[in-house]
DNA sequence: TTCATTGTGTAGGGTTTCAG
DNA sequence: CTGAAACCCTACACAATGAA
């Protein structure tokens, strides 16, 4: 059978040894010296080996008593260490965030680096699902949601206009189809997103086209980031959430063939924290730099 | 049914005391 | 100073019971 020793009587035999004395052991355990007696005692009866030999007034170890105290004395080390980077990485500040997968993929993953930058202290962990928040159920700091603003047991930070825009593939705008006017959507294929299916009737409907135009045709992704990356490989026109392809649109890979857009409004990103608790300092940090980084875009 | 609470027996670990 | 015996306290596992 494959056991460990009694742990303390371990750790008391492992003072001892040490020490080379029971009581100075003791008083180091903060414990009688009958009490270290005892656990080194039925160290030895676990073992079956005898590990000191007693003489009149002091103890020393057997040839097996030596070996063994140093085998321990590096296990003990061992654990040790293991405890101090432990609480080390306690000690650093730990934010967990939840985001959606395509807001963590398109904008908040390439400028987190800069966030590491300007404040190494703290680590962010990055968290996606679609579920619901609960602050009480879920070991998380922060989540960023889309919806109206109104999360009940949270606070909320309204982070981002959410204008909505059609985008293409510029080569797929210079040798598709003509695109000159909404109504041109409906010789295109339609790319959406599961996650958000009334976007393009949203849109068409602001540009007066929802009569020529079917909503509903084209294909569809699982996230926003498929439909854009789809929309960048030209296989046709993506509704997209303005701020997560600005990017693309900078970078020309991405371009815009009309000029209308859509804002949603107060339907847009939110960050939320929990209103039982109280905001950390690093939480402040994260948000205040969340809002520097639309503000700046 | 499921979960929380309460009661009980047991093992482990502590102290005190005393002999060597 | 150590070891052993007697004794005490506490935590834990488990079962029984009550509440949702």
């Amino acid at each position: 059978m494959d056991r460990l020793p009694p742990l303390n009587a371990v750790r008391a035999f492992e003072a001892a040894a040490r020490h080379m004395s029971i009581t100075l052991a003791a008083d180091e355990l903060h414990v009688t010296p009958g009490a270290v007696s005892r656990q080194i005692k039925t160290l030895e009866d676990a073992l079956g080996v005898q590990l000191f030999t007693r003489g009149h007034r002091q103890v020393s170890l057997t040839r097996q008593g030596q070996d063994y105290y140093r085998a321990v004395t590096r296990a003990i080390e061992v654990l040790r260490e293991a405890t101090r980077k432990l609480q080390r990485r306690r000690q650093r500040k730990q934010l967990k965030i939840r985001a959606y997968t395509t807001f963590a993929m398109r904008w908040l993953i390439p400028r987190l680096s800069g966030f590491h930058a300007a404040h190494p202290d703290i680590e962010v962990l990055l968290k996606a699902s679609l579920e619901p928040v609960d602050f009480r159920k879920e070991d998380i700091d922060g989540a960023i949601r889309l919806g109206d603003g109104h999360w009940p047991g949270s606070h909320t930070v309204r982070l981002v206009d959410n204008v909505l825009v059609p985008v293409a593939s510029p080569s797929l705008l210079k040798a598709g189809p003509k695109l000159k006017r909404p109504a041109d959507l409906a010789h295109h294929t339609l790319l959406h997103s599961s996650a958000r299916p009334d976007d393009w009737g949203h849109w068409l409907e602001a540009a007066g086209a929802a009569e020529q135009v079917d909503a509903r045709a084209g294909m569809t992704y699982e996230s926003s980031a498929m439909s854009y990356a789809a929309a960048v490989e030209g296989q046709g026109v993506a509704i997209a959430q303005r701020f997560l392809v600005e990017r693309d649109l900078q970078d020309g890979r991405l371009a815009m063939p009309f000029k209308r857009t859509v804002n949603m409004g107060d339907y847009t990103y939110y960050l939320l924290t929990p209103a039982h608790r109280e905001e950390t300092t690093s939480m402040r940090t994260f948000r205040l730099w969340l809002l520097e980084q639309f503000k700046a875009a």
